[in-house]
DNA sequence: AAGGTACTCAACCGCCTGTAC
DNA sequence: AGTACAGGCGGTTGAGTACCT
């Protein structure tokens, strides 16, 4: 049977056995993978290239993390898709160990129901419409039992952000009118508040995360992952001083050589920002000191710059950054 | 016990992008 | 500039398994 991506050989399909993984295992750990065009050949295998690659990398390669995910992972997950969307190599980089394709399993199977039984879109992490949110939750008996949090929740309707002007890809942040003000000057020890709903929470906090008291929440969400520098609630929704709280690495600011851009590209570029900030209203924290914020954060937004520069935002300093966080 | 259904997850498919020529 | 190729990625499929009736 041919074979679309290496039509001219027989390739053999389906499931590995645990010969064709030892083939397979023996010839990388020794040579490297190479050219993975060249691999079936050279270890022996019946199989196209893409095949192998995917099997190394996906069940093979030693610093592969079996199990089932943990709570902490799956907030991780929670969040970043929250951000980023369906970008399972990019939501994968961050859960050490994981492969793009069980964290999309995983979605798939597990957190995308779970979001759904609470009454979230998957798609966007927003409230679904009522009688939506009413039949699947009613379909799905098991998770019926909605978490404090999400009835809070349901009585006040976040307002989407869509953020597609900025990326390529749609990023619906999720936040409530004029949530925040800024008591602080210096962001080490800044006060941000919500001013005008206590009740608000993260609308994808799992329920063991349930509480009230906003400090333990985001103490436990930015403990509860240490080999993660990740916390992207700051993101979507800015909750109280402790994201600044010292004690972990500080954040060391992505640097992007201005050299590297023509002066036209920049001219452009900078315009477009320009515009854009004009469009988005400002919520008086952009007078703070960003680099001061950055070093004195422990938010990893390297990812996130990544993700925008591949979608075509490209920054020539944090500013863009800075302005892109912290006005969501 | 048997049949049906739901779920999980490994693997495949097709498209896109980057690179070499 | 155009083409071919390899690698990477997200979406989808289907086999195997668990659970339910």
């Amino acid at each position: 049977m041919g074979h679309r991506c290496c039509g001219k050989q027989k390739v053999k399909r389906g499931l590995w056995s645990p010969e064709e993984d030892e083939k397979l295992r023996k010839h990388i750990t020794t040579h490297g993978h190479g050219s993975w065009s060249s691999v079936p050949k050279h270890a022996g295998l019946q199989r196209c290239g893409k095949s192998c690659r995917l099997r190394w990398i996906n069940y093979l390669r030693p610093e592969l993390r079996r199990g089932s995910f943990t709570p902490e992972e799956e907030q991780t997950i929670i969040d970043v898709h929250r951000i980023l969307g369906n970008k399972w190599a990019q939501i994968a980089k961050h859960l050490p160990g994981r492969t793009d394709n069980e964290v999309k399993n995983f979605w798939n199977s597990c957190i995308k129901k779970k979001l759904m039984s609470q009454g979230l879109d998957p798609k966007t992490h927003n409230l679904l419409p009522k009688s939506h949110h009413q039949r699947s939750a009613s379909n799905n008996a098991a998770s019926s039992s909605q978490s404090p949090l999400l009835q809070s929740h349901n009585q006040q309707q976040p307002i989407p952000v869509h953020l597609t002007e900025i990326t390529a890809s749609p990023i619906n942040v999720t936040l409530s009118t004029d949530q925040y003000h800024d008591h602080g000057q210096n962001p080490s020890n800044a006060s941000w508040t919500r001013v005008d709903d206590p009740t608000f929470h993260d609308i994808t906090r799992l329920p063991h995360q349930q509480s009230t008291d906003h400090s333990t929440l985001i103490n436990n969400i930015s403990s509860s992952s240490p080999s993660s520098s990740v916390n992207l609630s700051v993101f979507g929704l800015l909750e109280n001083s402790n994201i600044w709280a010292s004690g972990t690495e500080p954040f060391e600011a992505p640097r992007i050589l201005v050299g590297e851009q023509s002066k036209g590209e920049e001219v452009v570029l900078q315009q477009e920002k320009d515009t854009l900030l004009d469009q988005m209203e400002i919520k008086g924290i952009e007078d703070m000191d960003h680099a001061s914020i950055f070093e004195s954060s422990s938010v990893d937004f390297s990812f996130v710059e990544s993700t925008l520069m591949s979608c075509g935002e490209v920054s020539q300093d944090l500013n863009s950054m800075c302005n892109f966080a912290w006005r969501y």
